[in-house]
This record gives structure tokens, sequence and C-alpha cells, in this order.
RNA sequence: GCCGGAGUGGCGGAAUUGGCAGACGCACAGGACUUAAAAUCCUGCGAUCCUUACCGAUCGUACCGGUUCGACCCCGGUCUCCGGCACCA
């Protein structure tokens, strides 16, 4: 070791061992209790940035002491690797999507090298690999097979900057979440996975305790996107026609006020309704104006309500009154029954729609408030009361109105009780080369047939042009598209689109539990034995998508049999982002920080030090280049310590005994620090304050040292600990001070330190006498005295009597070790 | 509109169960070492007031109020910022 710490050496040092040695290499191994810690895997723009530094930095210390605490670590790393960047890479540059996007995996790889991550490499998936996408390519055909993945044709969200459809939950305030165009609709024939199946028990898992160790904030997301909601089916009569009207109802308690129907513009029934009748041209037009707007425009909630009569009339079931059948934009066909009641006096919407158009507005609950005068609303009133102009319920709460009329339809035969979610099913397919081929077969007779799994993987073809336009590129293939039929032998074509990437992400931590068996998916008794993951680490930006899609896979493939669990992480941590000067770190604003940069600065145990330190994990951090100056000098300030201690002891002793008070002191201090790591990373991911506490640590050694009785045996014992107990956040620099130390083996293999409970006693303890809640005096007494001792004590102290003089003592409270209050007037 | 979360020095943040607010670090200021600089080390660092100084006093965790011997922490209300959902009947 040199007298200046070298961080490029040491670290280029100790990586090159690191992977000689094999050292994260992970087996199974029943005799030891498991931990499985992922971090998100990136996708391969090509460059890392702060936000993969903070989120792998996390990752690797609870790794690296997991694994110190005697756990058998999984910890491995992977590439999500198809996707549209190398299809746009393809159009602008001619490079082929796999040439561009295998660069870029081994220009990250030797990045993440850089930061001195363990990563078990042997384990390395990528889900552009064809061993990769042959078992995603399996798993869909099981899905087909149990009637969870099917074929249909729907209106769908369509981007027209990438060129194809989107999921819903890809849609961001009516915009594609990628590049941003605004979202329109198409009717498409499309595969759709059956995630609605499992709706409720996505749901129910989110309360039940099995993900407490989610942040609330995520399963609260994830309640609203599923967004249960119950109620019921009521069926209307149309006048003059056999049709019955169905509308969907979360208040069917207020079905006396209604006034009027609406039913979607896409409601199948709209134009038979209409034809040939001089409803016939308006309705048309409507529709036609609606089927022009895109997503933007159609939800916006500020427009004014649009609609048009379309000459019909619905008839009550409750009251027989005839109401007027409209069909307006507000209404969505995709959710419900596509037709709603109206009731304006207890719904906003309806509210709207009956004063543009003139409608009746009834009321049916009176919520009791002074404030609300029920016969000349100003609004709608959707609070509960007591009902109102509602014949046989009439005085009736209106929370027990409502199950009395879900159960008077059902008795009735003109209605039920109905659930009804807000998650719609999975829209999988893409009209885009770069991703898994569905790998399904369309045969004139047999109709749509999967492929025979025995001919999986069904690859990418390379004969492909990229326009960027049109359908699928893989179209432009000749020697993919046509093929026999599975079935029946006669000439057949394969589907052209691909997978939504978000299926690759839906089971990789799976596949690393098993990353290189080519007989299956992954062998059941190893994923048994690994998962669940115990710790998630990623990016709050997935909450919705990738963590419930996970969960909907994890789900469908435990019912296959294929695993025992059915949920997949257990602890999930969100990161905060990295910004910069406050603002999110972007190349428009000029304000990004390279981490190839800062490591060849500073090395990358400063970067990973500063961005444990600058924050807890979970919040934003505001990276600060002072602040990491910080960071190097207090690394530089234990190198030298250490350099120092070597210089002047060799590899010291390990024998002392504690005499002094500066002994006790640092002892202390030394089990104190071990005790606070051990819990702030071990348990609650505050690795901010467990490095704050290895800072105070290096203060007293130093501190310490400088004693003219200082005693080589602490010292070295604390300077020992010190090195095992950083060892997790900066790996390389402990290394190598573990090694100056005189040790042969890695200081990741030492076992973590225990602390030594007696050493954290001490014989007196400060504490603090309040009078009237206000801190007059410190005094130093025994510890662990009785409240009465304290009491007795604290009132006995020369000082407090001075404080009491003159004064009347009403009360006395006394905690142990703490402080005494003193009441007095 | 609905549902969450947050608000603490000049800055990042700490206070884990209602018990000394501001740990640790950054920035800044002063000093030591040096021919000088860098590096390093030492000291100070919430506000206001008092005092020559030491000592001390009062206020202070977004704002207003409450509970309590005692509140950054619990309760009620208000404001601001951030995030999610949103014509979902």
């Amino acid at each position: 070791m040199k007298e200046r710490y070298e961080f490029s050496l040491i670290e280029k040092k100790w990586q090159k061992k690191w992977a000689e040695d094999d050292a994260f290499k992970t087996v199974e191994d029943e005799n030891k209790k498991k931990y499985y810690v992922l971090e998100m895997f990136p996708y391969p723009s090509g460059k890392l940035h702060m936000g993969h530094v903070r989120n792998y930095s996390i990752g690797d210390v609870v790794a690296r002491f997991k694994k110190m605490d005697g756990y058998n670590v999984l910890h491995p790393m992977g590439f999500d690797s198809f996707g549209l960047p190398a299809e746009n890479a393809a159009i602008k540059n001619g490079t082929p999507p796999a040439d561009w996007t295998w660069n870029n995996i081994h220009e990250m790889e030797d990045q993440l090298a850089e930061l001195g991550l363990s990563y078990d490499w042997k384990r390395e998936v990528c889900t552009c690999h064809p061993d990769y996408y042959r078992w995603m390519q399996w798993i869909f055909i099981q899905f087909y097979k149990k009637g969870l993945a099917y074929k249909k044709e729907n209106p769908v969200n369509w981007c027209p900057g990438c060129q194809t459809v989107l999921a819903n939950e890809q849609v961001v305030d009516g915009e594609c979440e990628r590049c941003g165009s605004a979202v329109t609709k198409k009717n498409l024939s499309q595969w759709y996975l059956k995630i609605t199946d499992y709706a409720d028990r996505l749901l129910e898992n989110l309360d039940n305790g099995k993900l407490d160790g989610w942040p609330s904030k995520v399963r609260i997301m994830q309640k609203n996107w599923i967004g249960k909601s119950t109620g019921c089916e009521v069926q209307f009569k149309v006048k003059d026609s056999d049709e019955i009207m169905t509308v969907f109802t979360t208040r069917v308690d207020t079905i006396y006020g209604t006034s009027f129907m609406v039913i979607a513009p896409e409601y199948p029934t709209l134009l038979k309704n209409v034809e040939g009748t001089e409803y016939e041209a308006p309705v048309k037009e409507y529709i036609d104006k609606v089927n022009h707007m895109n997503e933007i425009e159609r939800t916006s909630t500020t427009n004014e309500k649009t609609g048009v009569f379309i000459g019909k009339y619905a008839i009550n079931p409750f009251t027989g009154k005839e109401i007027p059948i409209y069909t307006a934009d507000y209404v969505l066909m995709g959710y419900g029954t596509g037709a709603v009641m109206g009731v304006p006096g207890h719904d906003q919407r309806d509210f709207d729609f009956a004063k543009k158009f003139g409608l009746e507005i009834l009321p049916v609950v009176d919520p009791q408030d002074p404030e609300v005068d029920v016969n000349n609303l100003k609004e709608a009133c959707a609070a509960k009361g007591i009902m109102i102009n509602s014949g046989e319920i009439n005085g009736m709460k209106s929370e027990d109105a409502i199950p009395y009329m879900i159960n008077k339809a059902e008795e009735l035969g003109i209605g039920k009780k109905t659930i009804n979610f807000r998650l719609r099913d999975w829209l999988i397919s893409r009209q885009r080369y770069w991703g898994t081929p569905i790998p399904m077969i369309y045969c004139d007779d047999c109709g749509w047939v999967p492929e025979k799994e025995e001919n999986l993987p069904v690859l990418l073809p390379t004969d492909i042009e990229f326009t960027g336009k049109g359908q699928s590129p893989i179209a432009s293939s000749k020697t993919f598209v046509n093929t026999t039929c599975p079935c029946c032998g006669k000439p057949a074509k394969r589907e052209i689109d691909t997978m939504d990437t978000f299926l690759d992400s839906s089971w990789y931590f799976l596949r690393y539990t098993d990353p290189k068996n080519d007989k299956e998916v992954f062998n059941k008794k190893k994923a048994d034995y690994w998962m669940d993951v115990d710790q998630y680490i990623g990016g709050v930006e997935h909450a919705i998508l990738h963590l419930m899609y996970a969960r909907f896979f994890t789900m469908a493939l435990h019912d296959l049999g294929l695993v025992d669990v059915e949920e997949p992480f257990k602890n999930l941590l969100t990161q905060g982002m990295v910004n910069k000067d406050g603002k999110k770190m972007s190349k428009s604003l000029g304000n990004v920080v390279s981490p190839a940069e800062i490591i060849e600065k500073y090395g990358a145990d400063t970067a990973r030090l500063f961005i444990l330190f600058a924050a807890p994990p979970e919040r934003e951090l505001d990276w600060s280049d002072d602040g990491v100056d910080g960071s190097f000098r207090f690394l530089n300030r234990v190198y030298r310590l250490v350099y120092e201690f070597v210089e002047k002891y060799g590899q010291g002793t390990d024998e002392f005994e504690i005499k002094t008070k500066d002994d006790k002191n640092l002892n202390y201090v030394l089990n104190q620090t071990i005790k606070k790591v051990s819990e702030d990373v071990g348990g609650r991911f505050a690795f901010n304050t467990a490095i704050s506490s290895i800072m105070t640590l290096v203060n007293e050694i130093y501190k310490y040292k400088e004693l003219p009785n200082a005693q080589v045996g602490l010292l070295t014992t604390a300077v020992k600990k010190l090195i095992v107990v950083l060892a997790p956040f900066t790996p390389h620099i402990c290394e190598e001070m573990f090694e100056h130390m005189g040790n042969t083996t890695s200081v990741h293999n030492e076992s973590w330190p225990t602390y030594d409970e007696k050493a954290l006693v001490m014989d007196t303890v400060e504490i603090v006498v309040q009078l009237n809640g206000k801190v007059k005096e410190k005094l130093d007494v025994e510890n662990n005295l009785s409240r009465e001792e304290l009491e007795k004590q604290a009132l006995e102290a020369d000082s407090v009597k001075a404080l009491l003089e003159g004064k009347q003592v009403i009360k006395v409270i006394a905690v142990p070790n703490r402080l005494v209050n003193i009441v007095c007037k």
C-alpha cells in the first residue's frame, strides 16, 4: 500500500482479482439461509447514468452486508435488451438492432465492472438472447393453452410516433409514455393477456400482509390502478322495442332521480336504433366527430359536455317513467356496460349534462346539510343522506338503500350486484421488430395455432428493411412469414407482431435462479430455493407497469405449477431520483453528471460513498460536487489512518484491557458504530446514518491515537473493525487496507462483526434536569438508577437546589437514564 | 376534484418508542503549519437580546390552535410543494 491513496490503481487491482477468483459466484446451499437481492435490470442504452449508480450502489451494499452476515446471497445482473431504441438506431444508421444492442451491453458491462459491484456474472440474463426469449415464447404458449392469451379486435391506443399500439399503462395523460405523441384510437386485431382474471388477487394481496414490505405509496397506486368498484347493473327497457339497455351504477339508491340515459358513441346497437330516422344523420355526425378526437381531447375533464338525443326513450324499471336516451362521449364503452343512468342531482357529470340539455334535476337524497338547498341545487350533491322523492325507500339512509335496492333488483330479475375494475386486459402486440416474436401461426383451416414447443425459439429474422413506417418491419422478411400449420401441415402464416418488452421483464428474476437451463424455463427446485426476491430495488416510475405485470406473471406461473411463490417481491425499495441543482439531470438542461467522469476523478468508492451518504435512499438526491469532495476527503482520512498505523505499529496486537476513561469511550463508540451500522444497513436501509456513525468512529480513533496512554491493542481492534464495517460501502479501498493490515484473505469473506452489549453500558449517564419542561441543568448519575433514586438524587443536587430556591415543587417526573422534569411555581 | 407524501440552520440531512432539536457532512469565517500555495490540523458556525468578557436570557422544526409534566413527533384546522389517479358512472 502506497503512502498516497491512488484509487485508480487500487480499484483496478481488486476488480481484476475478484473477477479471477469468481468471488461472487453463488450456488444453492440448503444448509444456508438464502437472501435474494435484486436491482431492476437496465435497458442497455450504452451509458450508465447516476440513477443506475445509485440503484446498484444500494443493492451492492445490501448484498455485501448480507453475505458477511452469513447469508447465501443471490445478486445477479442482466439486460432488458429488447426495445425501440435499437430499432430507431437501425433506421438512422443502418446498424442491425442486434449489433447495436450487443455493443451497448458490452459497454455497460465494462462500466458496471468499474463500480466494483458484487454480481454473479455467470447468471447474466439478456432478454434479446434466443436462450431467453425461447422461454418467453414457451410461457406465452402455456398462457395461451390456459386461456390467458387471446386475440381480439378492439379500439386500441395507437402511437403515431412509435408506429405501434400501446397498453393502457403506457398511455400517460393521453400521450405515449415513450415519445410523447398524442395517442389516437385504432380498430385492430391484437393479442391480449387476461390480467383481469387476476384483478381480485392482485388487489387482495396488496392489503393482506403479503406485501407489507412495500412502500404504502406503491400499494395505493396499484390499488387505484386496479380500481375495484362495487355496484349494480340495472336493466332498462327501450320503449317500443324489444331491446334492453343495461346500466352500471354504484349509486342504485338514486335511481328514482334518473331523468335521462346516456350510451357511449361506440355502443353496439346505437346505429341500429337510429337507422332510417331523422336522428341518423346527427348521431353519425357526432360519432364521426368523436372518432377524430385524440385521447387528450376526448378525456379532458374541462370540456363542456357534448352529446345528441337518439330519438328513443328508456323506461325506468322502478318508476315506469320514460326517459330520453342520449349518446355522449363522457360515457366510455370500455368500462361497465357502456351505458349509464343520468342522475343529475347526485352526479356532477350528469348535472353538467342536464344543465346543458335542459333536463330535469330531481333531488332524491337529502344530505341534511344546512348549506345545501336540495330543491335548488347549484351543483350535484354526491354526499350520503336520507332518501326523498323515492317511493318505498323514502326516509331510508342512502347507504342502507343501496343494498336494499340491489336486493330488490335481483328479486325482480332486472339487475344484479356487479363488480367492475378499471384494470383492462393487457394488450401485448407491438408492430415492431426488436422484440420477442409471438409464437403463433394462422392457418385458414385451423385458425390461430401455437408453434410446436420443440420448434422454439421462433427466431427473429435478419433479412429486414427498416423504414419506420407501415406495419411491423418483420413483414418485409422473405423467410419469416410463410410456414406450415403445426396442426394440419398446410401452408400457414406466422404472426408478425412482437411482444411488449414488459413481458420480458415480468419473469427475469425467475430465470436468474437457473439461467443456463436449456431443458426447462427454470428448474422448480432452484426457483423455490431462491424465490421470493427478499429485496427488490428500483425507481418508483415502475410502481404500476413493471411491478404489476411481474406480480401477474408470478401468480400465473404459480398457477401453472412452475413455482411455489405467488408474489415475487417480498420487500421493495423505491429509490429517489438523482438531481442536479434541484432539477432532473437532462441533456437539454446541460446539468448531467456522468458517472464515468466522477469515477475517473475520484474513483468508484468515492462515488458510491457520496451517493449513499447524501440522502436516504428513497428520497431525491441532489448531486453536489462539494459533497463528493467531502466523501473523497473522508476516504483519504481513513486511508491515512491505516497507513500511519501500520508504519508505527505494523500489524499491531489484538490484546487490550479497558483501563482508562478514554479506553472505555473508544470501545463504546466502536461497539455503538457496529450496532448502528448493523441496524441501519440490515434493517431500515438508512445508509446515510450508517456512514455518519462510521465517520464519528474515525474521528474518535484519530483523537484516541494521539493520547499518551493509548493502547495499541484497542487501537488495532478499532481500526480492523472499522475496515470491516466500511467494506460493503467502499469495497476496493477496504480490501486494500485489509490486506495492508496483514490479511491474506478478502475482507468480503469476513464475518460481520458483533457488538459487545457490555461495552455499550457506561458507568454514568448524563441526565437532563428540566424545570417545567425547560432544560436547566445536566447531571452525571450512575447508570440505570431507579425512578425513585433518580428523583431523589436530582432534588438533592446542589445545583438543582439553587434553581428551586423560592419555588414550590408540585410534581416530579423522572425517566431513568434520560431526564428529571420538575414541575414548580 | 379524489387519494398519497413532504415542509427542520446558508445547504444535504439527523433526532428509530412523546423526553437535551440541529448528529454526520458541505459551505463559510478565524487560526496553526508553509517562503507561498495545496493538503492537513485546531476553533467557531439557528435567530434575537444582554454582557467588556465569562456567564446567561428569550424565541425557534411551514402557519393557527389543542392534548401532555414535556410535542419536529399525537389530534383538529390552514397554507405551500411534490407524486399518483381522474368524464371509471
